[in-house]
This record gives structure tokens, sequence and C-alpha cells, in this order.
DNA sequence: TTGTATGCGTTATCAT
DNA sequence: ATGATAACGCATACAA
């Protein structure tokens, strides 16, 4: 389907000169003369040549290839972390390598290729990922990155916000706005990240005497929507909600705005969890807590450069960041809904 | 950094054959006895043997690698369109090399790893690709499938909605919908898809004795936002509004929910542009235009497909998908803002 | 500074 | 059915 490209040994024929010099100064070798390496670039110019990196994969056992395996771009969270991922990757100097998994099965077609192509390192923004999962990413015998599943296996890095902190945040936060009964609308029930948010929010309730009730569904707009719909369909329902992320606050939103039916306590105080861009939008102002992706993808990133350096390392990492509060209206006066302030 | 994975010579020895017998194992051919076979098998686990596809690349010219060059990913449209594309290129047996591309000059640190990593071709969905960038990426000399830029080049293949078409359809719309002072919010001057979707626009509404207001920014919320407080600040605001993409349109509402000296007519018509999901939230209700990624993404497959058949192919091509206008409450009773209607 | 020779891990073409 | 052998395009140790 193409034609070939010019190699090295073209180059050098051109250039009268051999296969190593023209190595060299593509390389940036200092040892090749000026005039050499004029030749060779006007020859290379001349060729259209393109350096192959794939030999030097397999000599230097480097490819600079990194697997980014994802699930649920829908979340704009991860579409954000995949985008700054990419973008910091490039800087150093290495290329992405995409990998969508949509359920574990999902993992087994594709794991081979990642391994095939020799990539260095995977990183794992999965929303949910499986123990069976981790252990299959880890048989590549590649250093895994994981971010937000917080499980403790040799040759795991994981970076987390620190959800149960985070959740702890949240209750107290709800708490002091005057939130007396409290929900919590979150994620798979054996997700991790859904997990430690629930544990902190509820663990935090308890200590200040208040029960909170517990929901679980999808990490989505349409799991917001339905356990709002349940949850506040009670005859005490809550004045004060956690969600375990933004897309499910926007959907439980969505349901006490669509339904006439729904009357919910006023004023009903919301935090929501990821900081998406839309809960600053102004119907919403949703109170939400930030990860901070940023700093989650240095501590990444510093892992692969230690990997690379061939620094001595722990042969797992449990990085947690801290996630911070950013308060918006809907935690302070309230959440808006039409006809009802 | 990383022990060395087993190679086929090492199970061949260990399994007691040769090393084209492991080859040939590892790729289904059928001409291995079962005995060759199970012995193999059996080396292979114990060494934990993955096979390296990069000495296939060399020696078959395909390395089943497709880029992906992205910009913008905070357009949910984009988030969208590249996970299908990467879940629907695994399927087909293909690697997505992800490549972020801000700028123009972005292009000329990216485009010597994608030709050094032999991808066999670039799908390019860069909201903004300019004629030079064009060219930089016909010249690795492989074949360019574009997203949404309308642009006769060879070597390029180009997919687009048909925006003229929609624009022309948009206008249509709110005119039968009542609205008399149109406007058009749009993305970059010269942005190919935001030129058809403005002339498709404006010629429909001369057409039928309109005069509408044209307006440029970026193709961001923010990009809306400022339109919207430019436009409406007119003493005569226009009453239907066609948006060059969703995020333009939520913007623009963004300016009219949070501004209380701006006063739209009632009711003010929109439509927008993606039929990203936020459109249909609640507090949205967006008519929009959907661009159905899923057909544009059918066709780059199948011009993929020919170019791995080796199919004679023409040295351009530009499809047009047509557009599909899905209505909402906002251009059918109007859009809905706060303590207005 | 430059060139020669060898090897990386496969696939493919021959023989056998 | 199996094995030997020659590529693929580059990096590198070594010789000159």
């Amino acid at each position: 389907m193409r034609k070939h490209y010019a190699s090295s040994t073209d180059v050098a024929r051109l250039a009268g000169v051999s296969q190593s010099t023209v190595s060299r100064t593509f390389r940036g070798d200092t040892r090749v003369s000026p005039e050499a390496r004029s030749k060779v670039m006007e020859a290379a110019q001349e060729l259209d040549y393109r350096p192959n990196l794939l030999p030097r994969i397999m000599l230097t056992q480097q490819s600079r290839l990194v697997a980014l395996v994802i699930g649920g771009m829908h979340n704009p969270f991860y579409a954000r972390v995949l985008e700054r991922f990419t973008i910091r990757l490039q800087e150093m100097k290495c290329q992405v390598m995409l990998a969508h998994v949509d359920s574990d099965d999902a993992l087994d077609s594709v794991v081979p290729r990642l391994s095939g192509y020799r990539v260095d390192a995977v990183v794992s923004a999965l929303s949910v990922l499986t123990e069976a999962a981790a252990n299959q990413l880890i048989e590549l015998r590649v250093p895994v990155i994981s971010f937000n599943t917080h499980m403790r296996k040799k040759g795991l890095y994981t970076i987390s916000c620190d959800n149960q902190q985070a959740g702890r945040e949240a209750a107290r936060h709800l708490i002091s706005q005057g939130g007396r009964r409290l929900a919590y609308l979150g994620g798979p029930e054996h997700n991790p990240a859904n997990i430690d948010r629930r544990r902190g929010f509820a663990e935090e309730a308890r200590a200040r005497g208040f029960e909170p009730v517990l929901s679980n569904d999808e990490f989505s707009f349409a799991g917001g929507a339905r356990q709002a719909a349940r949850i506040f369909a009670s005859a005490t329902p809550p004045d004060a909600v956690f969600c375990g992320n933004d897309l499910i606050a926007i959907g439980a939103v969505d349901a006490l705005w669509r339904s006439s039916e729904i009357t919910p306590p006023q004023p009903l105080r919301m935090v929501g969890f990821d900081d998406i861009p839309q809960t600053a939008w102004a119907p919403y102002e949703l109170s939400s807590i930030l990860q901070d992706e940023e700093a989650m993808i240095d501590r990444a990133l510093s892992i692969l450069d230690d990997l690379y350096a061939d620094v001595d390392m722990p042969d797992r990492v449990e990085l947690l960041v801290p996630g911070k509060m950013i308060t918006r209206r809907s935690s302070l006066n309230g959440l808006q809904l039409p006809g009802r302030n």
C-alpha cells in the first residue's frame, strides 16, 4: 500500500558516505564533519528521508511509546486527563498509544498488541479497573500507572485523589451549610473511587450524628437521574446531596428539573466531584471537588522519568493527591430549580 | 529499564524446534504439526513470550498503526469522535497513535515521530487545519483523512458534514419558527467548517429576504459568551440565532442567563451544531444539527480498508455526510431563560 | 572523523 | 512439516 521510504543506506549511497555516518548525523552525534553532515542532509532532503524508529527500539529496548488505556470518555474529566497527558508526554518526547477498553475481556484483545508494539509503560485511566484487569496489565512486565484505582499491588503505581478525605470534606461542608438529611449518589458498588468517596462521606456524617442515605448506580448522567428519582421519592427526601461525580450531579439536577412530581426541600444543597467545566455553567453553579489532574499527571510523569533514568524504585507506589473543594451556589445558596425559588 | 522479553529464538531453543516453527505457530500457519505446536506453546508460556510486532512492520511495510491528530478536546463532539474511532480501529486490528496539536508549528515536532513509527495513515480531527498544516501531513507520503476540512488537495481524503446545506436548513427552520432578525455566532474566521456553515446560513436567509448579522470568535464556550454579549447589546438584537457549534450556543446562553442588562426578544430561537449530549440537558433543550459521526467514521474506515486492500483509489476524495436537524425547545418554543418566561 | 561488521526479532523464500 | 538463510533499517563496538 505504500511506496517504501528511503533508508539510511539509500541516503548514504547518494551522499557518498557510509550508512553509519548517516545514522550519526541524524542522531546529532558530534563526531561528524560539517562537510559530511551537509552532504547527508542534502541527500536526505532529495530522497525525502524519514528515519525509521523501529530498529532503534529493537536495539535499545526502548520505544518511548506509552499506552493510555481509557474507557468512558463521555466523562469530560477523562477527556481532559487524556488531552493533558498526551500533551505532556509529547513534551517528554513520548508518543501515546491509545487503547479503549469497555469491559475486562476487551483487555484481552488489546494487551497483546500493546506488548507487541513494546510500549514502555501503561497508564490506566479506567474508571473501572478490576483486580483481574490490573493483573493482566502487570503481567506485561511493564510498569502500570493507574489513576484513581487505589489498589495495593506489586508493579502497580497508583495515583489517586484522596477520595476518602474529599468525602469527609463534602460531609463537613454540607452540614456546615445547614444540611441535615444527607445523601450520597454514587457510582458502581465495587468501584474503588466510589468506595472511598462514599466511606469518607458516610464516616464523617455519622461522626457528626447524621445517618446518610447511600445509593449506587453508574458514574453517568443517566445514573444520576435514576438515583435522584429514587431518592427524592422518599417521604423525607435529602436536603444535602454529595454526588460521586459531576455527571451524576448534573443527571440528578435534570431529574429534579424535569419532574413536577418531585418537590425537593428548599434549599437543596449539592456537591459534585471532578469539577468539570460544566459545573460552572450558569444553570448549574455546582460546587464540586476538583481533582488536581495536573498534579496527578506530574506525579505520573515523574514516575515515568525515574523509570527511564533507571532509578531504583519501590515495586509499588501509592500516591494521594488532595482534592480541592470549589464552592459555588449549589452548596451555598442551594441549587436553583425553575419555578421553585 | 526493562528486562528483555523472550524472543522466538529463546522459545525455539527451549521447545527444541527451529525459530521458523515458532514464528509459524504464532501466526496461525497451518503447516505446523500438533506436537510441535504444543511444545512451542508450552515453552512460550514458560518464558512469558510476547511476539514482537516491530520486525514484522519492517518486513511487510505495514504497521497497522493509525495516527489520530486532534486538538481541542474540550469539545465533547471531538471526544466522542476520538472514542468511537479508537474502538472501530481496534475492531479492525489497528492501533491508534494519538497526537495532540495546538498550533501549526506544534505539527513540526509531531510529524517526524509519526513517520518514524511508520504509521499507515493519518486521521486529522483538528477543528482548525490550515493549508500549510495539511501539506505537512501529506508530505508524509501517507494517506491523510481529514474531518470537517473541506479542502481540495491531492493525497487528502476529506470527510465533512455538509456544512453549507446544514446552514441553509438552520436558516429555513429558524425563519419557519418565526425568526425575523437572524444572527450567526461562529468560529474562527478562516476555519473551513465555519465558512461553510455561515455561507449556507447567510445565503438561505438572504434568499428569503433577511439580512443576517454575522459574527466570529472561537469555537468555544467563551467565544459564544463574548459574541452574545456583543450581539445582544444592539438596539435591535436578533430573535433567532444559529451557532457554529453547541459550545458557542451554550456559552451564549450563559451570557444571557447571567446578565441582567441583556434583555433578548421573547421568544428567542436558537440552533446549535454537533448535537453534543449537553444540548439535551434540561436547562438548555437546545435544537442542534447532528453530525452523524458514526457515518463519517464508517466512510473513513472504508477508505482505510481500501488502502489496506491496495484497491486503486482516486488521489483525492471529498465526501459529504448530511447533517440532521434535531429540534428541541430552544427553536420551537424558544430558549428558556430564568425570570423571563 | 569515518567506515566495516554485527546484531536486534521477526517474516518469507528456499530447500529438505 | 521443518529448518536454514536472507532480508528489513538502523545502532554500535571496533578498526582504521
